[in-house]
DNA sequence: GCCCGATGTGTGCGCGAGCACAATCAGATA
DNA sequence: TATCTGATTGTGCTCGCGCACACATCGGGC
């Protein structure tokens, strides 16, 4: 259309330099008039290029927070198959900080285009984020924003405000004076993770900002102790009759609408994360009330952020905060995986 | 790898017949042996169809429901650019049949590969959908699912269910036995639409299973007509002192809303959808709570479902129900359009 | 022995881009 | 005038696939 070759257009398009003022004002005011958009498609399709991306997150359990996510990066994969991207999951263990570090030199020399990586473990995260801002390879994080890093995006949900969410819901259901239970559940050398601080923190403000006036109790869980855990509650539940609505900040709250349905004791109980085991407490009421976030789409979302980061160069949102979702036994049936 | 040429293979793997028998094992062997799928994106830039999808929707204002819903159709269009996928919007009025009626022989005329549907006139929509049946062109409905059509798919939220959720989140905010009201806008020559019925059917069963015993109230306002809904709401108010919650079973809430916002009375209103008006309302707390789906998924998964039909030839789903979403004061900044 | 159609099989082009390399041209230099 | 040089510009191949068309082989009828 301008009367010069692709191969002029083509050095315009990338600016290789190498071209006359002349034909370059031709072939923009062509470009212009066209509204010329390159086929993306055809550019994968020439480029040949092969994506590894990488994901670091915790090893997991059919059913559990970290399988859902993980079906969202399926789904990723293979919409981008045709993209020649191709995901390496790395897991480690969630409750053993050096399982994460162990995978990093691996990471290094994997040869990857992209990395996710699941934010248990601030440090090592910054120390990784560090050495791939050096490679220059672009990486996702999810769960935690970590402000030191040069992140691609972030997905995750504002941790503060999930827990204020739940203040609300707990609260229109008891008296304003009425005494509630905070449930931990504490396991050998896991220590407490960022995000349920934050949820208390936000919890304990909403109540606040209500002047509650109930009284707060906190009951020590064990994980993986059941027997001994009956117990504590049996116990704790005997001293404090006038208990009967609680909450837990992770995603073990099963193991309480379990013991409270066997018991055939009706208890108003909120917790997190839409998990198998947790959905089933929500159905049969011994769990009020879930609050989540779409674990699929979020997993889906980190990788094709790193997608169009890298392969439509689109910009890609900094901090995505996932919705706050609100689960009863009446909406839990439509929560489907809509990626 | 097979020894035979690519033209042989590709009758194998279209099956256009005139392949010995000989041939056809040798290639089918190689094909599993290496998990062959063929690359989408290369038969996409090979075939250079030119895909032309007509979405049939009501008109709209900036901000309200079906503009939301446009913005998923854009969003769409947008990632589809490249397999020249182009949308064609046809608006109709939701208050007039005829207007509807009208855009049928366009869309006969207009040449397409697809339709998205919004079903608000079920007899007009089931005579269109026969019509694409004898053409052979998908179609997709959004809003409500009508059985005697061969939809590619529907995209939708179940509304008896979601007014069933509805009469929890009023139920738990009154005595069980507190009267209250359900508001209703009649426009002149509007009929009462299919959702909303079903709406207040499945609140109105949650309220019978719980065996509530308070009365409930039904409040007739005029749409556009602020000033005589003033003092019909004044005088129901006057009336019945004692009532101080109650629903709409439409978008309208924010009418209602800034009704109490500006007498500064506090009152307990659930409404439906996140349109910007409403949210205004949810924050400064004259709504409580909302009863939503997300619009611009819904949008962009119409034009998706079209697209793997269509290019990629995958399976639809054909009944997809939309997650009924609760949104409230304290969740509803995180409602982000994540597509 | 020749032409015929039927049945298999192979070849070449192009979709829209990227990229390496070849070609052209004007002016400077020997 | 022939050669060289640097700045431009053009050409040709490739990516994986679909498709039209050309080609080869074989048996049957005249």
């Amino acid at each position: 259309m301008s009367g010069v070759s692709t191969g002029t257009v083509d050095r315009i398009l990338h600016n290789r330099g190498k071209v006359s003022e002349e034909a370059q004002k031709k072939v923009e005011n062509v470009l212009k008039e066209i509204d010329y958009h390159p086929n993306l498609i055809a550019r994968s399709l020439a480029l040949k290029k092969n994506y590894h991306f990488i994901t670091l997150i915790p090893s997991f359990a059919k059913g559990e927070y970290w399988d859902k996510l993980c079906e969202g990066i399926d789904k990723a994969e293979q919409e981008l198959f045709s993209y020649n991207v191709e995901i390496e999951r790395m897991c480690f263990n969630q409750y053993d900080k050096s399982s994460f570090d162990a995978l990093i030199p691996r990471i290094e020399k994997a040869d990857c285009q992209g990395v996710v990586i699941a934010t248990q473990f601030r440090d090592s995260v910054v120390k990784l984020a560090a050495r791939l801002d050096q490679l220059q390879i672009p990486y996702v994080l999810i769960d935690a924003f970590i402000e030191n890093t040069h992140c691609v995006a972030y997905y995750g949900t504002n941790s503060y405000d999930s827990g204020y969410i739940a203040g609300r819901l707990l609260y229109e259901q008891i008296r304003p004076d009425e005494n509630i239970a905070i449930f931990r559940f504490i396991r050998k050398g896991e220590m407490q993770v960022t995000q349920v601080t934050k949820r208390e923190e936000g919890f304990r403000s909403y109540l606040a900002e209500r002047n509650y006036g109930g009284r707060i109790y906190s009951v020590q869980l064990h994980a993986d102790e059941t027997e001994k855990n009956r117990s504590i509650l049996d116990a704790f539940l005997e001293e404090h009759r006038e208990v009967n609505a609680g909450i837990i900040f992770n995603s073990r709250a099963h193991l309480l609408g379990n013991y409270f349905h066997d018991k055939g004791e009706t208890f108003k109980l909120i917790g997190y994360d839409v998990i198998d085991r947790n959905v089933e407490c929500l159905n049969d009421g011994s769990i009020t009330h879930l609050i989540a976030q779409r674990p699929e789409v979020q997993g889906f979302n980190c990788i094709r952020a790193l997608f169009r980061h890298l392969v439509l160069q689109e910009k890609v949102e900094q901090i995505n905060y996932m919705p706050i979702d609100i689960l009863m036994k009446e909406n839990i049936k439509y929560y489907n995986n809509y990626i």
